[in-house]
DNA sequence: GTCTATAGCTAGATAGAC
DNA sequence: GTCTATCTAGCTATAGAC
């Protein structure tokens, strides 16, 4: 409960336990990266980690939880770059582009299984769904960081409440995109966001404009309406 | 590898395993809607089915290619359907709503054990993987049937090259769209589906207007280009 | 609360006999 | 094409040490 928010915590500050979830988490992704997820049984992680089988299950209720576990280190460094990333910038275009490229750099190692944290996505249940309430901490967690992008930039209202959101949900794509991508350097997907973020930038500048503010008006009206009613209102 | 496209079979025209293969389905699906897919073994299902758990291997490499089977199955049914439905109808709305709830009702008994659908999504080299080589028949199939949706009504040349994909791409959001709807009769999905239909029409029908093709024109063309490089070709 | 050691369960998947 | 037997690995359980 308490911990919560405590990234920078000292090693010299972590009880014995946190040190042995650290190891565990650590090894794990040491394995996951050299021979890939499928492969890497628990077993061997508990050996590899120096601890029995049962410790790695003390820390971890499944495999897929280690990655998620990465997934959460994750995000804490990219809320981290974010802020710095974001100091001083002002476009929407250019705050959008630092965040998602930025979340792309910290990933783009471990395609290889990042491909775990999906796997529950069919299953609504499941405490690591990602669309699911298990995750909802995590969602919300993500969802802030794009909130941060487009704070100060000149955002309509009605755009704000959902663009959050759906730049969560383009950034999860995103992040499939790269799983998929064998190019050098995953270029493609590099060049598909910025494509993807020229695109929406010139649009919600498009939307601004009073010269076509009656015929996109009705338009986003109606999204919001609809998006509301598939029960994606905002409550911040 | 004759199999293909044969889905008016008769029984009395299939070979013995043909008999035995199509028994492991129905049993299966019926052990799926009746128990849940994860509590549902594959031994439950050979022994409901009255064969040996081998037998059920020999038909189904794992029991998400189960589900893989009883989606093919669905895919004949929808374009089968989706001929009749299509027939008389002429605007691009009404087309695409008779696809795109034939495939909802369809599905919707099935929720339960549709997410195994997604399970290998992020596993790029999974013969299952929705967006892997594996499945690119079905795929390819899928498409078709949008392809068809489309197909005679005034849709601009540009579009109606990765239309069918965005439709495709839309309609697996749909479907996980579903699994997560506990609403009465899924009326959610619905609801969201017919909006999504909405706006995409009356957008189609915004870029072929003459008053704002010079604003959209540069969009149209960036999109293109950049789906494209993204290796989104459609080469049908 | 943090771990070890170990044993065992379950169910997906496979091998090889017939 | 079908069966029986077996393997594997995720996961659980337990009892005890510190």
């Amino acid at each position: 409960m308490f911990n919560i928010g405590a990234s920078a915590m000292k090693t010299a500050n972590r009880t014995a336990g946190e040190k042995t979830k650290a190891v565990i988490l650590e090894t794990a992704l040491d394995l996951f990266r050299g021979h890939g997820f499928e492969v890497t049984t628990m077993r061997d992680i508990a050996r590899a980690a120096k601890v029995a089988t049962g410790a790695a299950y003390y820390y971890f209720p499944s495999k897929e939880a280690i990655v998620a576990a990465y997934y959460d280190q994750v995000q804490r460094l990219h809320a981290e770059k974010a802020r710095d990333g974001l100091e001083g910038r002002a476009g929407l275009r250019e705050r959008l582009g630092v965040v998602m490229h930025l979340k792309l750099e910290i990933l783009e190692d471990d395609r290889m299984f990042l491909g775990a944290l999906f796997r529950y996505t069919g299953n609504p249940d499941h405490p690591l769904s990602v669309f699911g309430k298990g995750t909802e901490p995590q969602r919300r967690h993500s969802v802030a960081i794009f909130q941060e992008a487009i704070a100060g930039t000149n955002v309509s209202e009605e755009l704000r409440q959902f663009l959050p959101w759906a730049l969560w949900l383009g950034h999860l794509g995103m992040i499939l995109f790269l799983i998929y991508d064998e190019t050098e350097g995953q270029q493609r997907t590099h060049k598909l966001v910025d494509g993807m973020l020229d695109l929406l930038t010139r649009f919600v500048e498009l939307t601004s404009s009073a010269l076509v503010q009656p015929f996109v008006q009705p338009f986003q009206a109606k999204m919001l309406r609809m998006l509301r009613e598939a029960g994606w209102t905002v409550e911040i």
